[in-house]
DNA sequence: ACCTCAAATAGTAATAGTTCTTATTATTAT
DNA sequence: ATAATAATAAGAACTATTACTATTTGAGGT
């Protein structure tokens, strides 16, 4: 893969946060950087570096949203902020259980767990 | 909310079934009871029906599929057959952790286990 | 520094899934 | 049976994403 202004752009606005944003908001911050960036320029990039794991993709309802955070775990997501926050659940049971249960070879478990975060419990 | 044999139609098709339609499924099946029904209307009942809690719907990707099971569940997904299977899994422990590590009250946990089910394991 | 050439880009058209609009039809209370 | 209004069919519109294409750019060789 040939170095690109571009994709550097891009890879570090997703990797210099923990929002979680999606290609229209990586668009918008990427467009301060370099006016006449286009979003087609955005998504290919993203699913580039995707393909590379640079970054990972995790959906939102039907929008996809993008990671910095590589290794496996799981999202806490707020519906009071929607905000995305990463967690680590142990999951080695699950997968354990899966096999000896249903025959089932686990490669990837995606977990979002849907609630409320602590800024909005009183 | 009005009687309308289209609904009940759309309701029948996703509550005889374990497949997990989408909405276009649902329309290509509601077609051959009802020629005339449109995508639209399948769409506005597929949707009221869930408010109304009578379905719920799984995004797979970054579509919508629909499930006659509304207790809480979980999914495995096979990867090579693309089949969704509802399946249980403990999860009393990853509230309570959530709640003690974070102060997150959990109302949902949307699991979605990916792998390769014992049809495609040799 | 200049040339070459494939890879990447900007701009725009196209696609997929879904929601909205509107004139017409069907259900239900009276 | 009629009136009031919720639901429909048909198609336009919308949103997220991908594809197309002429032009530009990065990197290696000269």
């Amino acid at each position: 893969m040939r170095f690109s202004y571009q994709r550097e752009t891009i890879r570090d606005i997703v990797c210099s946060t923990n929002a979680h944003p999606n290609a229209g908001q990586v668009f918008n911050l990427a467009k301060k950087l370099i006016p006449k960036i286009s979003l087609g320029t955005v998504y290919r990039n993203l699913k580039q570096l995707e393909e590379n794991g640079d970054l990972r993709s995790i959906y939102d309802g039907n929008i996809a949203r993008y990671d910095r955070n590589t290794e496996p775990h799981n999202h806490l997501k707020c519906k009071k902020c929607g905000a995305l926050v990463d967690v680590n659940v142990h999951d080695n049971d699950i997968r354990s259980d899966m096999k000896k249960k249903f025959q089932f070879t686990v490669d990837d478990i995606e977990m979002t767990i849907i609630g409320t975060c602590q800024k909005h419990t009183k």
